[in-house]
DNA sequence: ATTAAAAGGAGAATGATTATTTATTAATAT
DNA sequence: ATATTAATAAATAATCATTCTCCTTTTAAT
């Protein structure tokens, strides 16, 4: 995993040399998501950024995410009915769901670069972006 | 892709096995997903099924579609907002979606069990599912 | 400090999906 | 065939994640 604080300023500058405004609310979900392994829904980020400013809205949350996911910053995830995000490593990369506690790894697989290659040789398609997710049971909740 | 003839009398099959009964409603909603190759929104079977028989609703489809899900006769694909079913060939493989016409096709992809098994592996899950999305531009519309 | 643009807050609106209720219909036994 | 019952369909209400609207506040540049 990354760290967090080198993500951190990554997402800083990339906000700044967009001409986007940094906001204590703003920054807020930046460190959530920059330190995040764990793949937090919209609802988790805002039940951590209201305990440091209660008055956060729901939609405040859902425009900052919005807003990284455009400046590819963050990745979205649509594995059930919320989506996750994660902040840390924002590029297409394997997943792996615990259908029974929600746990989400990211699992080392060899070879995804060669099959997303044969994906647009056999298709013709240009391909831009992949999701390889992967549903199951893990060692704990076996 | 699986001969839809052959696909249906499959379904019809299993939804008897289990002691499902078969409608005229039903019959349709089978019938379309069978022959289907363009991976229909429930929308789109709606419309279809309103064609034969107007007084359908649209929650006797999902209901329909939901059965078949449960009883892996149908693979649901959540692409973006609404999710999109797979009657011809229900069990997962994948995927590539055009982000411009909303084309969908089955690319012929050498290596997804080992990249199930890999995953399995190096992570102690027991994998049950899996969805593998390609999204890029087509080649009529590139 | 002033100001224009951007962002936040609250809650309403949206839209896909699910649940509920009632009315039909099909399968089975009589 | 008919009655019984249980499953299914139709219509519509409810749900829930997400987006939008409107208005207020804050930011950052002058």
């Amino acid at each position: 995993m990354a760290d967090p604080q080198a993500r951190l300023e990554q997402m800083l500058a990339k906000l700044k040399s967009r001409n986007f405004r940094l906001t204590p609310q703003r920054l807020a979900v930046l460190q959530i998501l920059a330190a995040s392994t764990n793949h937090p829904s919209v609802e988790d980020i805002y039940e951590e950024v209201k305990q440091v400013f209660p008055t956060t809205s729901l939609a405040t949350i859902y425009k900052t995410v919005s807003l990284l996911k455009e400046i590819h910053e963050v990745l979205e995830i649509r594995f059930t009915d919320s989506s996750r995000f994660d902040g840390n490593k924002p590029y297409p990369h394997p997943h792996i769901l615990c259908l029974r506690c929600g746990r989400v790894l990211d699992p080392e697989l060899p070879g995804v670069d060669q099959l997303v290659a044969a994906a647009a040789a056999c298709s013709g398609y240009q391909i831009v972006d992949h999701r390889l997710n992967f549903y199951g049971i893990c060692p704990d909740c076996q």
